[in-house]
DNA sequence: GCTAGTTTCCTTACATGTACAAAAACTTGC
DNA sequence: GCAAGTTTTTGTACATGTAAGGAAACTAGC
């Protein structure tokens, strides 16, 4: 017995698993025990297959982590009530996508990616390229400026959470942190002058005011 | 026959390779055939050593290219003469670091380090910290400017450098760029408008514009 | 029904990072 | 010289992503 009732068209074996609940079920094995528990085995026998089918629906698992980022976008990322004004808009739109991306903290092994092109996070950046554009910047330079900003926000997130990462793996403290602790007030006085707080100061949570700065900068004249 | 003349002071079994021996071979393997090359075992073999050994010497391949990346900023990153105006000296900085980390696609998978804080790398940050300041910030709001500048220096490295792999990877559409063929006009007009140009947009090198922009907006008064 | 073609799936195999435990090569105190 | 302690090295083992090739389950044409 076929498995619908009319007739298939389609040619060659039909297919038992589709690439639908393999997201499925990757989501629901990430948001269950974390992404470090994701495996392609995992998935494959909680989906009931072998590792090997699931290539035939999704090309490598990077690929299967940006699935599961338009995913969560597509659930997640619900547009807001933005500012009229242009430029508030560009800064509300940039840090809810932000504020999307920095509660989810798997994301950073996709967050590498050229865009963020979910269909779901479009509308954001369409916000982002119109405000710009709606404060005086002609459209090419709208998109630089997007560009931008994601650059900035990914930075952060991808940044922030790969610290935050090395940091819990090991409690002995890096090289680099040991370097920071000895420095020479002579050869660089400013830092030595910030040494202190440094780590207090990082671990502060800037992004909005940096990304203030950064839209203050693209829109100001020449 | 002890190593050296000297009689030994330290205690256990005498290391037969060093970190920095690590380093060297480590770095000869990358620039040789590249950073894909680089496992733990070509590198015990081509050491004369065993994987395992490495790991008394490294705590994992991760620190392993943390080293090599600040080995390569100490080789590399001489300190060049900055401009005298405090704000083009930021700039300057900052352009310099994203330079040397630019030519080195291999970078990417450190690059997340919450700090480019090599040694050799320091005194960047402390022109730039000093700058800042110079231009009339606090402190405080010097080293968050930093940050800000790094998220967006690292960021645009990342996002580039991934960009590009995924696409000499497999010449497949991805269906990213698939979503952002047939835009909705009236749903997003301004994505819409610009389709055609956007892949050349961002293929443009727009980093010292945003830069530019960013440091202006930090520098902005309130 | 039979053959060819097509798509999906499975089996096997390999390279890689690294955990774990034991062995090896030392120093120190007796 | 010997026992205890310390550090480095080694051998073995496992989990992981995924390449390669073939088997399985279909449709289309005869």
């Amino acid at each position: 017995m076929p498995q619908t009732s009319a007739p298939r068209k389609t040619l060659g074996r039909p297919p038992r698993i589709s690439r639908e609940e393999v997201v499925t079920t990757a989501r629901r094995i990430v948001d269950a025990e974390g992404v470090h528990r994701l495996t392609m085995r995992r998935l494959a026998t909680e989906i009931g297959s072998t590792p090997m089918a699931l290539y035939h629906h999704v090309r490598n698992k990077e690929e299967l982590l940006v699935l599961l980022l338009d995913d969560y976008a597509a659930r997640t990322l619900h547009r807001p009530e933005l500012p009229a004004q242009p430029r508030e808009r560009v800064i509300a739109a940039a840090a809810t996508i932000h504020e999307a991306l920095a509660a989810c903290p798997w994301i950073v092994e996709v967050l590498t990616a050229d865009d963020l092109m979910a269909t779901s996070a479009l509308w954001f950046v369409e916000q982002i390229v119109d405000g710009l554009i709606e404060c005086g910047l002609p459209s090419e330079r709208a998109v630089h400026g997007y560009r931008a900003i994601w650059y900035y926000t990914a930075g952060e997130i991808v940044v922030r959470a790969t610290a935050g990462r090395r940091r819990t793996d090991d409690t002995r403290p890096t090289y680099r942190e040991q370097v920071f602790t000895d420095l020479d007030p002579t050869e660089l006085p400013r830092l030595a002058q910030v040494a202190d707080h440094w780590s207090s100061l990082t671990a502060e949570d800037t992004y909005v005011d940096g990304l203030r700065a950064l839209v203050d900068g693209l829109l100001a004249p020449r």
